[in-house]
DNA sequence: AAATATACCTATAAATAATAGGTATGTCAA
DNA sequence: TTGACATACCTATTATTTATAGGTATATTT
């Protein structure tokens, strides 16, 4: 995808609030849910996707279970007490963040 | 800086939104104007800039002049008719990949 | 004389996502 | 029944991008 760079940075933070908004989910599901929720323009792959889960996993911010759906195995991640203190203060800063693009790129009036 | 991991993937618009703006700027002058923008919170390094700013160079969108100022040197960068519509185009990208987000984001209201 | 600001640059390391590959089950159509 | 497609997990390698840290040099302020 075009501008598929454009996600880096942010992909940990939108996972810990996804995960804040529907307690819990499975790789699959994310992938789907984000590019459904984008209109198509947001394609996550598997490559980052389970990567970064791992690492917010072994970060302590997320909690896993393993459930049998369909003969096919699921892994649920969820948000630990500390995933969910960390979500509060990553939303924060990416908000920031995103109010200060939005200033830089607004149109000149000058 | 806490966050500074959010620029990625953004700063090679910003610097030719910055261009369009203010039609020629030197490096320094970017540094500035950036922290200067986004109330001290968004500091692009040297390490960042100017590879960035050679690469978009590379790529044809900048053209440079070198002028020598108060006994320092001066490099300025300015759009090439290419990098204009680049500018155009990546604007948008980053407008819809800013919207994609902020409706993740979105407080649910499910 | 030393510190700070201005001004350029690069080499190496770190972080992050893409690409591409692997494994496996279920379902639907030809 | 076979092949395609969707579901579901994963990792190794590569590519991209930024940070860190270093270098050079002049002007101004203390």
């Amino acid at each position: 995808m075009a501008g598929s760079q454009l996600l880096k940075g942010t992909l940990s933070t939108i996972l810990l609030k996804l995960l804040a908004d529907n307690g819990r989910m499975y790789g699959y599901e994310i992938i789907q849910n984000i590019k459904k929720y984008s209109s198509d323009q947001i394609n996550v792959t598997e490559g980052a996707l389970y990567p970064a889960l791992h690492k917010l996993e072994s970060q302590g911010y997320l909690l896993t279970e393993s459930h049998k759906v369909d003969g096919r195995t699921r892994k649920y991640y969820r948000l630990s007490k500390k995933g969910e203190r960390a979500t509060v203060d990553k939303l924060q800063e990416l908000q920031e963040f995103l109010q200060n693009i939005s200033g830089i790129l607004a149109p000149k009036t000058t």
